[in-house]
DNA sequence: CTATAGGTTAGACAAGTGTCAAAATAGAGG
DNA sequence: CCTCTATTTTGACACTTGTCTAACCTATAG
């Protein structure tokens, strides 16, 4: 019974419907949907989610959205720090990935308590 | 079979990992993610959504936080606005309570394709 | 070593955000 | 009507954000 409980499982937070947020964790959760509290991000975090090889290259990214590469930088710089994509180069290439963890708590804890234990 | 597929039976748009969000979508979602991104904000909503009565007066949140009562009122603002709580009058009191329609909505979308379908 | 292409960093700037104090609104109860 | 309490609106202000251009790294290819 390690994986359920107030934990929920999800690594960090009781959903909401279970459990007000306390403060600090509040903030911690805040940052991170912050960062997907922009279009431009939000659509770069899916590119980067739904790709098939798991990963995406900057080089392919660029291209699809309207505003100029050190924006797209940027926006990805943002991701990172948030802590929902890892990056590395290789090459001349950088590519980024998801970390689904992240995203998994975030789901978590938006998920009414039916679904989470659905899921359990 | 009308709940399944590609709507993920959420309302709105297939997970992340399933499909990248269109840019109408995401701005959409963006706003709502945008309105979780302050952790004053984040804890009103979880404030609002543990809730056991469903709802909340927002003479029992004010005092839980550090800001001043506008500021309290400014945030409850913008999760109306992004439609992730409803409020009605009862008197000299004003309840909020959350649109669980839409938490679902945003959860959906972070949801991992295995726990989304564990979740069907 | 130089040139070239992919990405990021730095600096600047307009626009947006979170906060407060003061004023305004909405009901309840004289 | 007047007053009191709960909540919201307004206006002001510092701070943060998203965007751009220009400059800078980093790795590959001559």
């Amino acid at each position: 019974m390690a994986a359920d409980g107030a934990s929920s499982g999800q690594g960090c937070c009781a959903p909401l419907e279970t459990l007000p947020l306390d403060p600090a964790h509040a903030t911690n959760m805040a940052k991170m949907f912050k960062a997907l509290g922009d279009p431009v991000r939000l659509r770069l975090l899916s590119l980067i989610t739904a790709h098939p090889d798991g990963e995406v290259c900057v080089c392919d990214l660029t291209s699809l959205f309207d505003v100029a590469a050190p924006t797209i930088s940027y926006h990805l710089k943002l991701l990172r720090e948030a802590g929902l994509v890892e990056h590395d180069r290789r090459g001349t290439w950088v590519y980024y990935r998801p970390v689904r963890e992240r995203l998994r708590q975030l789901s978590a804890l938006l998920a009414a308590p039916d679904m989470a234990e659905a899921a359990r």
